[in-house]
DNA sequence: ATTGAAATTATTCAATTGTATAACAGTGTG
DNA sequence: CACACTGTTATACAATTGAATAATTTCAAT
């Protein structure tokens, strides 16, 4: 009876290794299925690896949610970022990241829902939550800030946070549910139907985020800000 | 050595009263803190109850989830309905109850979360969360008709039930983050915040959920459906 | 090749878990 | 007042849990 072979992993690799057979056991079986046992088997290693590389369970568990945290934030600026045009083609895409794959997945809405649950009662978790939250409405406000601009809309630092925080809700609140299909409708309307919305939540003109090219339209379009090159 | 003194309840009172210290358990140590141990001794009754009212634990919880589920929604209408006046201050009112106590309750947001992370592997919570969700769009959609066609707005089947989505996803989303209170922005901002957002949501002119005395105005207010008695 | 540090495994432990079973006691019925 | 029904308590039990410790193995430095 010969012991099990292993390799000694960097401790990045391994540490990131056992976040994300956690988040995959966490969205499979609920806080209270994921054992460290089905966890470190999940990651194709021994128990006692928790105890090295963590502290304890619980430890692990705050440092996966973080990393998804990270992760979720990290994908939907970059899916903004990555769009060139104007600041309306980059707010549409940030839009319907959020409301397409890989954003919208069920087994990640299933993972944050079920840590938003500890928020209240762990203040590690609520740490967590607030610095990610903070994240997503700042770069919501950079995203509508030159819109509002471009439209002469009534402008202050005041009106784009609270736009952001409702426009944050939407997206919060049609990633769930939508996520979660309940079936009730089809999920691709989920695109359109949030462009749309945010369209009137912000007051612009029918079809400023919903143009089917308006990134096409963008590079050579004269309404961005006039730069004197 | 003597046993404990007993009272013998009704089966509803019972059924209800473990359904309830599940629910203030879950709220308080998540799924994986509740043990029926200590649900049981919320509920100041030995173990052996759980199955005697209940198959299992399991089959607790998915009751004290439909529970929640029902009151949640039975709240909300009931707050509209309690309404008298306009279309328009019976909405606002539904709006504003989301963003308020009761309704808005840190324990109560997550308990929610808790069981919406448990819907995509159970089928039971899914079908909870189901029907809870269409009540809840229904309801909107009912609220949101007459707004609708009392301004004139473009009306249809469709058009009525993805306002009704979006609005929902809003409300969802507000009450989440707003409930959980991360203290990046004052939670009294919310009922405002909610009403102005759904005027722009659903293209009313400014004011016509946000004015103070809309209900005051409402019951000799001649813009009413006219009732020919 | 040898060595030494530490990454990893294997095993143990007490505590807690959900469920099952048996004994008891409250309560309405005759 | 005795009875029987069943709601309720008490206890037992195997399984699982998170954590701790000791024993090994890998791998880089020499």
């Amino acid at each position: 009876m010969s012991r099990k072979t292993f390799q000694r992993l960097s401790l990045d690799v391994r540490r990131r290794s056992l976040m994300e057979a956690t988040l995959t056991c966490v969205a499979r079986h609920g806080l209270h299925g994921a054992s460290v046992r089905r966890i470190t088997e999940e990651a194709g290693v021994t128990v006692g690896l928790v105890r090295h590389y963590f502290g304890s369970k619980d430890d692990m568990i705050r440092n996966a949610y973080a990393y998804l945290v990270g992760q979720l934030t990290a994908q939907a600026s970059e899916s903004a970022r990555a769009t060139e045009g104007t600041p309306e083609a980059k707010l549409a895409s940030f839009l319907r990241a959020n409301m397409t794959k890989p954003n919208m997945d069920e087994e990640t809405v299933s993972l944050w829902a079920t840590f938003i649950g500890r928020v209240r009662h762990d203040p590690g978790f609520a740490e967590i939550h607030r610095d990610g939250y903070r994240e997503f409405l700042n770069v919501l406000e950079i995203l509508i800030e030159p819109v509002l601009i471009q439209h002469g809309c009534p402008y202050s630092v005041t009106i784009c946070r609270n736009h952001a925080i409702a426009l944050n809700g939407l997206i919060d609140g049609l990633w769930m549910e939508g996520a979660l299909n309940s079936g009730l409708y089809a999920q691709d309307i989920l695109p359109d139907l949030i462009t749309g919305a945010a369209e009137r939540l912000l007051d612009l003109p029918a079809g400023a985020l919903s143009a089917p090219d308006i990134a096409l339209q963008s590079t050579q379009h004269p309404t961005q800000q006039s730069k004197p090159s």
